[in-house]
DNA sequence: TCGTAAACAATAATTATTATTGTTAGTAAA
DNA sequence: TTTACTAACAATAATAATTATTGTTTACGA
């Protein structure tokens, strides 16, 4: 017998913290954020529910910075900037560059290419001017 | 397994409707008078209660008047009096007279009585004055 | 005919089940 | 040794399963 999916109230908080932002949270972010509204919400219900909405394809891993991993509610495919120094994650899209490489990589090396990932490194526009 | 006894609102009503009230009520009486409050109240529900509700000793039939069985939510031993004319039925409290027979008639015939009810029949105040 | 009871499907209160959580302890990488 | 994260397990809470109660209709007796 398949396992039952069940409402709960915390995970329905914590996608909408995801999808409510674009700063790519890690887990203890969602978890202080969410803290205040949800008191007796402890950080093994905010892994358990990373790792579930993963599974789910909800949600999406954007790396680890600084030892944290982070996340990313967005569904269209985009490509990510982080900042080498704050460690802020940031959405680079309309980069068209992604889906000619692809193109060229699955004509040049005759082969299928059905993801991929691009992610740039580098020191944000804040860091710069400071 | 015995048979549970669940709660309901309905059962509720009745009860109260039955206790707040000194008028003796009839099952007709009691369907018109929570209707309003309960207007999915059905009469097959308030003949049930009536039938659970004696059977669990909480209230008592005074007997029959006009057709229509008439009931006491109070538990307390006393005497009824019946009006022949308007159907009315009221308590008559105080009555120490029933007490002394039940004495009498246990001493007299060498009997024990552990039961007894007393009702008076006649015209009432109201009835008379008119 | 009128007051009340019986029968039975629909509803709703409750119990039982089990997914989810909180907590604690544990693991692996830095 | 810290820090981010995972595993284990009892406590909690959402849901499914159960069944008492009700609404409705029909039947019955005075």
């Amino acid at each position: 017998m398949v396992k039952a999916i069940r409402y709960s109230k915390k995970r329905e908080a914590l996608l909408q913290a995801i999808q409510d932002t674009d700063s790519h949270p890690s887990a203890e972010w969602l978890y202080q954020t969410l803290k205040p509204q949800h008191p007796d919400l402890s950080l093994g219900t905010v892994y358990r529910n990373l790792l579930f909405f993963q599974e789910q394809g909800t949600i999406k891993s954007v790396g680890v910075v600084n030892g944290q991993e982070r996340f990313d509610g967005r569904t269209q495919p985009h490509a990510h900037f982080i900042c080498s120094q704050c460690g802020c994650v940031s959405d680079l899209h309309g980069l068209t560059l992604a889906e000619d490489l692809k193109e060229t990589v699955s004509q040049q090396y005759s082969l299928t290419v059905d993801r991929h990932e691009l992610t740039f490194y580098g020191k944000c526009q804040t860091c710069n001017q400071a």
